[in-house]
DNA sequence: TTCAGATATATGCAATTGCATGTATGTAGC
DNA sequence: GCTACATACATGCAATTGCATATATCTGAA
């Protein structure tokens, strides 16, 4: 028999999950307004940036951005279309493939930047002072952790 | 020109999404496992329950929810059809409707509550200290109000 | 009254997501 | 080398979401 959720815990997860919805809602229309992709482009992108020119198998991306398999296979499929990622086949096993960004998905990431950044900081940057938004890293950190543990 | 969101800005806004995300998917996950239906209807429920007996209007339940009115209108539909609320027209608004949730409703309610409060427990109620959930509702408070102001 | 919006809700159709399953390798044990 | 199972990725089809637009009131101003 499990203990009850108190109150303040309930608020707490309520707050949360209103929280990131309308910060999420707001990066979401500000880039679609002036016709970027959504973000989930941008996360892709970012992770084949980030691991240099070497790009990233999409099963390395898939834990990495907590997509579902077939969601991620698909978003590539389009990010591909459009031109701003290629898949080659992987040497060392033949399952697999390797996602490298192209020139014009480095362009377009930074584009995204500009606008997604200025989402955070309005929303981030200019609302908390510096030890709060370390304090909220810090505990929303903790929450990550209580995972783990199961 | 704006300015560039601090590292510490940036770090805060990735803890916010991830956390929230995998509470939401440890939830979801929670709810489908027993064959619940998904967190959106208890939302609805919730609301409707909340407020008495005399029901609400979709435009209330859309501001309150965050939800767009198209998928407002249809998620609407499937609870209704699913038997857990009724939709019946609105005496002084011929436009408009009033929903109230059935008895099964209710009871479908609590069932969900079960489970989801579980959840809450587990991943808020056991990891955060009372005052360090207390901080994360205040200090995400704060973000929703440097909404309000725009 | 009448007419020009504004508001409340629904809906056709396209894009995305979820589910189940398929195909092609890899790998470990015999 | 085979067999049995695991892993990597794709895909058909159904459910959900998003977009644009439709329908039926309401409301205020001329």
């Amino acid at each position: 028999m499990r203990t009850r959720p108190s109150e303040t815990t309930v608020r707490a997860w309520a707050r949360l999950m209103k929280a990131q919805r309308v910060l999420l809602d707001r990066a979401e229309e500000a880039l679609k307004k002036v016709n970027l992709p959504p973000l989930a482009w941008y996360d892709v992108l970012f992770e084949l940036e980030r691991c240099g020119g070497e790009g990233l198998r999409p099963a390395r991306l898939q834990t990495e951005l907590m997509l579902a398999q077939y969601n991620l296979s698909r978003l590539l499929d389009r990010i591909e279309t459009a031109g701003y990622l290629n898949r080659r086949l992987c040497r060392d096993d033949a399952r697999g493939q390797i996602v490298t960004i192209t020139a014009a998905g480095r362009r377009l990431l930074r584009r995204m930047w500009v606008v997604y950044s200025a989402v955070i900081q309005a929303s981030i940057g200019e609302g908390l002072a510096l030890t709060e938004a370390e304090t909220l890293t810090r505990v929303l950190g903790k929450l990550l952790e209580v995972g783990q543990a199961r």
